[in-house]
DNA sequence: GCTCTGACGATTT
DNA sequence: GAAATCGCCAGAG
Protein backbone atom coordinates (compact mmCIF):
# COMPACT_ATOMS: atom_id res chain seq x y z
CA UNK A 1 0.00 0.00 0.00
CA UNK A 2 1.79 2.63 -1.10
CA UNK A 3 0.73 6.48 0.15
CA UNK A 4 1.93 9.83 -0.53
CA UNK A 5 3.20 12.35 2.33
CA UNK A 6 -0.11 14.18 2.48
CA UNK A 7 -1.84 10.93 3.03
CA UNK A 8 0.16 9.73 5.67
CA UNK A 9 0.50 12.87 7.33
CA UNK A 10 -3.44 13.43 7.55
CA UNK A 11 -4.02 9.33 8.59
CA UNK A 12 -1.03 9.89 11.43
CA UNK A 13 -2.83 12.90 12.88
CA UNK A 14 -5.89 10.89 12.56
CA UNK A 15 -4.82 8.24 15.23
CA UNK A 16 -4.16 11.42 17.76
CA UNK A 17 -7.50 11.58 18.12
CA UNK A 18 -8.49 10.18 20.97
CA UNK A 19 -11.45 7.77 21.81
CA UNK A 20 -14.94 9.47 22.43
CA UNK A 21 -13.86 12.55 20.48
CA UNK A 22 -15.02 13.67 17.02
CA UNK A 23 -12.41 16.08 14.44
CA UNK A 24 -13.50 17.85 11.17
CA UNK A 25 -11.96 17.15 7.89
CA UNK A 26 -11.01 21.30 7.35
CA UNK A 27 -9.17 20.99 11.12
CA UNK A 28 -7.70 17.68 9.80
CA UNK A 29 -6.29 19.44 7.04
CA UNK A 30 -4.96 22.54 9.08
CA UNK A 31 -2.97 20.15 11.32
CA UNK A 32 -0.83 18.74 8.02
CA UNK A 33 -0.29 22.31 6.91
CA UNK A 34 -2.78 21.98 4.12
CA UNK A 35 -5.65 24.65 5.56
CA UNK A 36 -8.90 24.49 3.08
CA UNK A 37 -7.46 20.97 1.88
CA UNK A 38 -10.46 19.41 3.32
CA UNK A 39 -12.04 17.75 0.40
CA UNK A 40 -8.41 16.06 -0.07
CA UNK A 41 -8.34 14.71 3.27
CA UNK A 42 -11.23 13.53 2.62
CA UNK A 43 -10.06 11.89 -0.91
CA UNK A 44 -7.41 10.51 1.30
CA UNK A 45 -9.55 9.22 4.32
CA UNK A 46 -11.25 7.17 1.77
CA UNK A 47 -8.33 4.99 0.56
CA UNK A 48 -7.91 4.20 4.63
CA UNK A 49 -5.64 1.38 4.35
CA UNK A 50 -6.17 0.17 8.15
CA UNK A 51 -9.60 0.78 8.75
CA UNK A 52 -9.48 -0.35 12.14
CA UNK A 53 -6.07 1.41 13.40
CA UNK A 54 -7.18 4.43 11.98
CA UNK A 55 -10.32 6.07 13.34
CA UNK A 56 -11.53 7.51 10.27
CA UNK A 57 -15.10 7.05 11.77
CA UNK A 58 -14.48 10.59 14.09
CA UNK A 59 -14.27 12.76 11.26
CA UNK A 60 -17.38 14.88 10.07
CA UNK A 61 -18.28 17.77 8.30
CA UNK A 62 -17.42 21.39 9.97
CA UNK A 63 -21.35 21.65 10.31
CA UNK A 64 -21.21 18.75 12.92
CA UNK A 65 -23.22 16.13 10.10
CA UNK A 66 -21.66 12.83 9.51
CA UNK A 67 -20.15 13.37 6.26
CA UNK A 68 -19.40 9.87 4.37
CA UNK A 69 -17.63 6.34 5.46
CA UNK A 70 -16.26 4.37 2.91
CA UNK A 71 -17.74 1.27 5.16
CA UNK A 72 -21.35 2.56 5.03
CA UNK A 73 -23.60 5.94 6.73
CA UNK A 74 -25.14 3.29 9.31
CA UNK A 75 -21.84 1.40 10.11
CA UNK A 76 -19.93 4.67 10.90
CA UNK A 77 -22.86 6.06 13.39
CA UNK A 78 -22.92 2.76 15.17
CA UNK A 79 -19.34 3.26 15.54
CA UNK A 80 -19.47 6.76 17.02
CA UNK A 81 -21.91 5.56 19.64
CA UNK A 82 -20.51 2.84 20.82
CA UNK A 83 -17.34 5.58 21.73
CA UNK A 84 -20.18 7.31 23.49
CA UNK A 85 -20.59 10.23 20.58
CA UNK A 86 -24.59 10.57 20.32
CA UNK A 87 -25.48 10.93 16.66
CA UNK A 88 -29.08 12.16 16.20
CA UNK A 89 -31.10 12.50 12.73
CA UNK A 90 -27.34 12.12 10.80
CA UNK A 91 -25.85 15.07 13.00
CA UNK A 92 -23.05 15.03 16.30
CA UNK A 93 -25.29 15.69 19.72
CA UNK A 94 -22.84 18.27 21.08
CA UNK A 95 -20.27 18.09 18.60
CA UNK A 96 -18.89 21.58 19.76
CA UNK A 97 -18.64 19.94 22.90
CA UNK A 98 -16.93 16.88 21.78
CA UNK A 99 -14.72 18.13 18.72
CA UNK A 100 -10.84 17.29 19.30
CA UNK A 101 -8.75 20.44 18.40
CA UNK A 102 -5.47 19.46 17.43
C1' DG B 1 0.41 19.11 -18.48
C1' DC B 2 -4.67 19.19 -18.76
C1' DT B 3 -9.15 17.52 -17.07
C1' DC B 4 -12.25 15.20 -14.04
C1' DT B 5 -13.53 13.54 -9.65
C1' DG B 6 -14.51 13.52 -4.58
C1' DA B 7 -15.90 10.94 2.73
C1' DC B 8 -15.43 19.38 2.14
C1' DG B 9 -16.32 24.37 3.51
C1' DA B 10 -17.95 28.98 3.58
C1' DT B 11 -21.20 32.24 1.54
C1' DT B 12 -25.44 33.55 -0.21
C1' DT B 13 -30.48 33.43 -1.04
C1' DG C 1 -32.87 27.18 9.52
C1' DA C 2 -32.64 24.88 4.94
C1' DA C 3 -31.15 24.61 0.15
C1' DA C 4 -28.33 26.03 -3.63
C1' DT C 5 -23.81 27.91 -5.40
C1' DC C 6 -19.05 28.59 -5.85
C1' DG C 7 -14.32 27.68 -4.48
C1' DC C 8 -10.93 24.72 -2.54
C1' DC C 9 -6.81 20.99 -2.76
C1' DA C 10 -4.73 16.44 -3.80
C1' DG C 11 -4.91 12.12 -6.92
C1' DA C 12 -5.90 9.47 -11.03
C1' DG C 13 -6.28 8.99 -15.99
Amino acid sequence: MKLTEFELKVLNKLKHVPRGRVTTYGALARSVGRPGAARAVGNALNKNPDAPITPCHRVVYSDGRLGGYAGGAEKKIGLLKGEGVGVKNGRIVDFKKIFYRF
